[in-house]
DNA sequence: AGATAAGATGAGTCTCAACTCACTTTCAGC
DNA sequence: GCTGAAAGTGAGTTGAGACTCATCTTATCT
């Protein structure tokens, strides 16, 4: 009845990392970082071998910590979202509340052009039931800036989140198209910021 | 050097159909509209082999036809542009200048929501060499349609007609979304349109 | 240090879909 | 209706990529 420690069975609150060796903690950290770079890269379909090739890790050791490549997907869409909802409380303490919301705006559509990551999720298998929880504090997230700005008179009271959420999910969409330049996308951005402002 | 008719050597206005036998010609009208079907119901990933069942062709018939995949998905994604184009003109010629713009974008976009084509398309593979005329004539299209909504004092003076395409592709993605339904489509393009309006 | 289970490995399997080609069928001109 | 070329056929080839597993390695506990 001697041996290692059992598992924890305590709740864990950032990813399942707690209760696993030290080895695999590490990996599991750099499987996630290649991901995201080689995914940012050549999107979605990017193989699961060029990931594990990425991490110096071999093929087998991505599909223990991620059985499937849909999981790895996941996980990487949550770390995202996860950190988008950061900015978006960074920007709610800090921020000027007439225009955080167009900054958050503004900086989310910069970075989709770079990382091809969320976008391809997104239209490829739609929103996952695995990252729901992460889509969810983001909307929230983006509610505390709305009512902000509208507080603050700086967007018509009668805009609603999910429009500037469908607002920020198209432009970042739009932001992977051929001739789609910093130029393009700061007068297209201005035109849909006009639109929300109060008449 | 007696044989049948050489093929016919002119331009062809409309696609390359002509100079090719009557069921040639027949049988690229059925992989045509198959794999629009096919292609909208379950985007670019469908296979060519579903294509052809629906066709109720050979796979053999669908490749003579379009060697490669690609040629399949430009030559579909060239006839949607076309119809796009020859719904501006109707548009242009027809409809009120003050608020053509606006109809056409709305009925693109509802469009988008079912076909799922297009999106896929511009998505995975960027625009296409093989539609680069198609993509020029619809933006000349747009031209048209916006100058005139701005004479009318529809429009802002100083939108451009790429900041509409812009916007028009970004909702199309937009579309595509979990969550986006009739309403959220409505109140979302309000407010891009509100953004288009003169101050 | 020794024991042991967790973790890592990567060659191999399996599935799926794009594409080929030797052969058959059909159309069109005589 | 004969003939030759154009078109159609579909089993087979190929390649790529997701996923497995028998085996080896290593962290951690005593």
């Amino acid at each position: 009845m001697t041996g290692p420690k059992p598992p924890e069975g305590g709740a864990n609150p950032q990813g399942a990392t707690r209760g696993l060796r030290a080895d695999a903690r590490r990996n599991r950290a750099r499987i996630l970082a290649a991901a995201e770079e080689v995914f940012a890269e050549k999107g979605p379909s990017a193989s699961t071998e060029e990931v594990a090739a990425r991490a110096g890790l071999a093929i087998g050791t991505v599909f223990k910590h991620f059985p499937t490549k849909q999981d790895l997907l996941g996980a990487i869409m949550k770390d995202l979202l996860a950190r988008l909802s950061e900015e978006v409380d960074a920007l709610a303490s800090d921020g000027d509340p007439a225009t955080a919301l167009f900054t958050f705006v503004s900086q989310t559509v910069e970075q989709a052009a770079r990382k091809k990551t969320v976008i391809g999720l997104l239209t490829e298998s739609g929103v996952d039931v695995r990252v729901a929880d992460a889509v969810r504090l983001l909307h929230e997230g983006i509610e505390g800036l709305l009512s902000r700005a509208q507080q603050a008179g700086a967007v018509r009271g009668d805009a609603r989140p999910d429009e500037v959420l469908a607002l920020l999910t198209a432009a970042c969409q739009g932001a992977l198209h051929a001739g789609w330049d910093p130029d393009l996308q700061h007068r297209t951005l201005a035109i849909v910021f006009d639109g929300l402002r109060p008449r």
